[in-house]
DNA sequence: ATTGATTCGCAATAATTTTCACAAATTCCT
DNA sequence: AGGAATTTGTGAAAATTATTGCGAATCAAT
């Protein structure tokens, strides 16, 4: 049998001031370590599919390209989840992360900016399988507002505070031109969202306690060019 | 006058051993501050269609939520490019840290797997006028190959190794299933392909010496939601 | 010219993140 | 049952990255 009781919170961390017993505070838990876990769920996934029921920081760290030290470090953060001797159970770490990272929560998504790329993402299949509900789109031109796109109609960007304020939306996608990422990113924060993924090829400002991931394949180019040496074609 | 010689390099570095005078050697820059640099470029080119002539770190860094130490000490690696009590000339900074990233060389790119995201990559306009250039698409489906996408016919993946490994092609962009990602990069990598725009769903394994960079919009989303708090519907 | 206000570049310092190394727990094999 | 082989969790050390503090340079204004 795989529980995980066993040895309570014997080793009480330091790092640990108003902690509810079980879950490390939030804020004492590094960014980076928080951005490498769903990278941790996602190999779980596989393995879970492919039946193996036990796994070590060794493999696990084989298949990421991440040392086994830092699998356990980056754990220890959360709790005692493997076994000496023997590793981590699949299934229970897989549970257990997607806990910590709120997967098995039922996110409603607000997608704004309905041109060809926010076409592209509210057709993409790939969130819903994850927990992420893409429930309103908003654009602001004429031509697109009640358009079908997926199995959604896209409303009126005017409408977009109701709505969002109105139903539980506390994350979005912006996909709008760069001159107008600013303003709708500052009324969504507005009407309570607090993760945003930006698609425009801008770096927004959000407030403290708001969440941004950008994500931006031409900056991710040029971050690699660099290492390519420097003739002058390729 | 703003020219950047003055000095020479009076204040030799200890880090730099077999290093070429001008500039920092590839390997001992940190990969963070490679990263932020593109940033850095942007704003810069923002900056440079508005007409401002000079620029300093606070400025910067208040743009980019940088502190404007962490802007200094990343440029320092490259060189010195400022002016005390002045700040940097846009345009020099601007067209230094292009040359640094290498971009302004002509980039060929191949696009791998042509199905609804890959089309929608060679339809988008923004890579054009950083200088990537899509030279060739590959698709492994016949429904595909022959087709016209932007201004290329989609190639059978079959032709993929003669083709990158013939022209200039070092950076590639893959869009296909998971289950085939780590035998293209793995075909491209042996073609000559030293940088990987990675669009799939998993983490792919390369070698030494090749980059690869992951979009990867769901595990972006899973790292914010760890912060929007655990109850069960939002 | 001198003063005051900026601002860079850099060395030193601080903070963060990763790796190391090892005791304790567990399993496997004979 | 006993001994060898694994493997976790975690303090401590090492490495990396970011910040601070300040001398020297520059500019604007008197």
């Amino acid at each position: 049998m795989l529980t995980e009781r066993d040895l309570g919170s014997s080793g009480a961390d330091t790092r640990m001031v108003g902690n509810q017993n079980q879950e490390e505070d939030r804020a004492d838990v590094p960014e980076v370590v928080v951005t490498r876990l769903p990278q941790y769920v996602r190999i779980l996934n596989r393995l879970l599919e492919e039946g193996t029921e036990v796994v070590s920081s060794q493999q696990l760290g084989a298949k990421l390209q991440v040392t086994p030290a830092q699998i356990r470090k980056d754990l220890s953060y959360f709790g005692r989840f493997g076994k000496q001797g023997r590793g981590y159970s699949v299934r229970h770490l897989h549970d257990r992360l997607r806990d910590i990272l709120g997967l098995n929560s039922y996110w409603n998504v607000a997608v704004v900016g309905v041109g060809r790329l926010g076409r592209a993402i509210l057709s993409y299949p790939g969130f819903t399988p994850d927990g992420f509900h893409l429930v309103a789109a908003f654009d602001a031109s004429e031509d697109v507002v009640g358009l079908q796109v997926g199995d959604l109609t896209v409303q009126s960007i005017d409408e977009l505070e109701e709505v969002v304020s109105g139903q539980n939306i506390s994350i979005a996608i912006v996909a709008v031109p760069v001159s107008f990422t600013q303003e709708v990113i500052d009324t969504l924060v507005d009407c309570g969202v607090r993760a945003i993924l930006n698609y425009a090829p801008t770096s927004p400002q959000v407030p403290e306690g708001v969440r941004i991931r950008n994500i931006d394949p031409v900056i991710a180019l040029q971050s690699m060019t660099y290492y390519l040496g420097d003739s002058t074609d390729h």
